[in-house]
RNA sequence: GCGGCUAUAGUUCAGGGGUUAGAACGCGGGUCUGUGGUUCCCGAUGUCGAGGGUUCAAAUCCCUCUAGCCGCCCCA
């Protein structure tokens, strides 16, 4: 017996009428983009392993065990197989792109946006699938270019709270019991800042990390800054007492934070400072943030991350290209908006033409021909339809129903029903499109 | 990757070894061969997730697999 096939694990289909929520949510995100000078960058899905394990990290848990990655195929026994893999995150391929086209050769600073899959090799739960979508933007250039300036910093991280403002979800606040979004932001220092709080870190954890639980004796081997944000309630108060990343900010750093700040509150976004914040991947440095929010996604509540990575280009091999930049989780974002259940109005077509017996089946298309070509959206229903039935349908999917028989031939008029009103009456032809309006 | 819960009609769910598996919504039809949205009357919903086992008998009990969900790990 064969078993039906059906999507593969941590993948679904995308239906209507959800789709329309995903048109919107990308038709709001590439609107709020180009106000503020982004254009968009479409990357391949696949990439050189080799890509991710320089930009993202090799010890970091997204390429160490999350990856879809193949050796491919060998054609001719000149041609080496190479290793490839669908891409985790966009990042690496942006900065990738960047350096491949020389974008950094003209001096001008870049302000990419992308909007695509990724794919990432975990358990899929709700708001977590091995596909999943991602809008993010990134803006890199050459130091002179500005690349480097905390203003970008705010700008993008303003950008986002415009974007979330435009989209309809609440900002966290006392009335609506914090369930909003939440901007909590931490600076990791420069990228030398961020290796020698590495090296205190290990130092400080080596003598206490037996007193941990097993997961943080892990961290502490493998990835020091993941103990910080620990949640285990035993552990808190040896983590109260590890060197704080502030400590180890180079003036440049502590400088650079500062000015974000303080042109989040000039532009009246709210934030809030974590000092434990720290984010999985290796490129990120000084300001690192995320967006969380506490309606519909369980546990899995980071609705998008970013930061600055200013070593990443020439972790991949290119010019030095400071920059900042975001993803959010779309599926998420489209979660917390269905669990926000404004539930928008059904959108229903301006008419559905019925035809009165088959033989009414080609002038209705042509009739619809031209509606639509007015611009109206139009359904036709089929002439071996009851007349009841084509009501019905209609009435289920329009506002008003079109009626072409035998009657509406011989009189040169139509009959237009409109749904809401009851209204029924016959009309010209070239009366119809105003009253469908 | 680890631990737990779940899988029955298009959808949301009830049923818990014994003939033919139920409700609501939705769907089809009728009262009505040119009139819907509210009524009224009929009807069909289906390999009970897949495979195997126990039993005279399995949707029901057991095992395996698959998928979803919850928590962890981690992240978007």
């Amino acid at each position: 017996m064969s078993s039906t096939l059906k999507a593969v694990r941590g993948t679904r289909d995308l239906l209507p009428p959800e789709t329309a929520l995903w048109d919107r949510v990308e038709a709001t995100a590439r609107s709020v983009f180009a106000r503020y000078g982004f254009g968009e960058i479409r990357t391949p899905i696949l990439e050189s392993t080799e890509l991710f394990a320089r930009g993202v990290g090799e010890e970091t848990d997204i390429v160490s065990k999350e990856m879809y990655t193949w050796e491919d195929r060998a054609r001719a026994a000149s041609e080496k197989a190479q290793s490839l893999t669908l891409r985790p995150e966009n990042t690496a391929g942006v900065v990738r792109a960047y350096i491949e086209h020389k974008l950094g050769d003209t001096g001008h600073l870049q302000k990419l946006y992308y909007i695509g899959p990724q794919f990432r090799r975990e358990r899929p739960q709700k708001g977590r699938y091995r596909q999943f979508f991602q809008i993010g933007a990134e803006v890199i250039g050459p130091v002179t270019s500005g690349s480097e300036s905390p203003l970008r910093d705010a700008e993008v991280l303003e950008m986002l709270a415009t974007l979330l403002d435009e989209l309809g979800i609440e900002r966290a606040s006392e009335s609506n019991g914090y369930k909003g979004w939440k901007l909590t932001l931490n600076s990791v220092g420069s990228a030398t800042d961020r290796p020698r709080y590495v090296a205190a870190l290990r130092e400080a954890l080596a003598p206490i990390k037996h007193l941990m639980c097993e997961d943080n004796q892990r961290r502490a081997e493998t990835n020091p800054l993941r103990v910080l944000d620990s949640k285990d309630e035993a552990d808190q108060e040896l983590i109260d007492r590890l060197p704080k990343i502030a400590d180890y900010l180079d003036d440049d750093s502590k400088n650079h934070f500062a000015q974000v700040l303080a042109a989040l509150d000039a532009c009246g976004v709210p934030y809030t400072v974590n000092p434990r914040l720290v984010r999985g991947l290796d490129y990120y440095t000084r300001t690192t943030f995320e967006f969380t929010v506490e309606t519909g996604l369980g546990t899995q509540n980071a609705l998008l991350g970013g930061g600055r990575y200013d070593g990443l280009s020439e972790m991949i091999g290119g010019p030095k290209a400071p920059g900042i930049g975001f993803a959010i989780g779309e599926d998420r974002l489209i979660l917390t908006l269905q669990a926000q259940a404004t539930e928008a109005a059904e959108k229903k077509l301006d008419a559905y033409i019925a035809p009165m017996g088959v033989e009414q089946n080609a002038a209705a298309l042509a009739l619809a021909r031209d509606l639509r070509r007015e611009g109206l959206s139009i359904e036709v229903g089929d002439g071996s339809f009851r007349l009841k039935k084509s009501f019905e349908v209609a009435d289920r999917v329009a506002r008003s129903i079109v009626i072409l028989g035998e009657n509406e031939v011989a009189s040169g008029e139509i009959t237009v029903k409109n749904f809401a009103t009851g209204e029924q009456k016959k009309i010209a032809r070239k009366e119809l499109a105003e009253i469908l309006q």
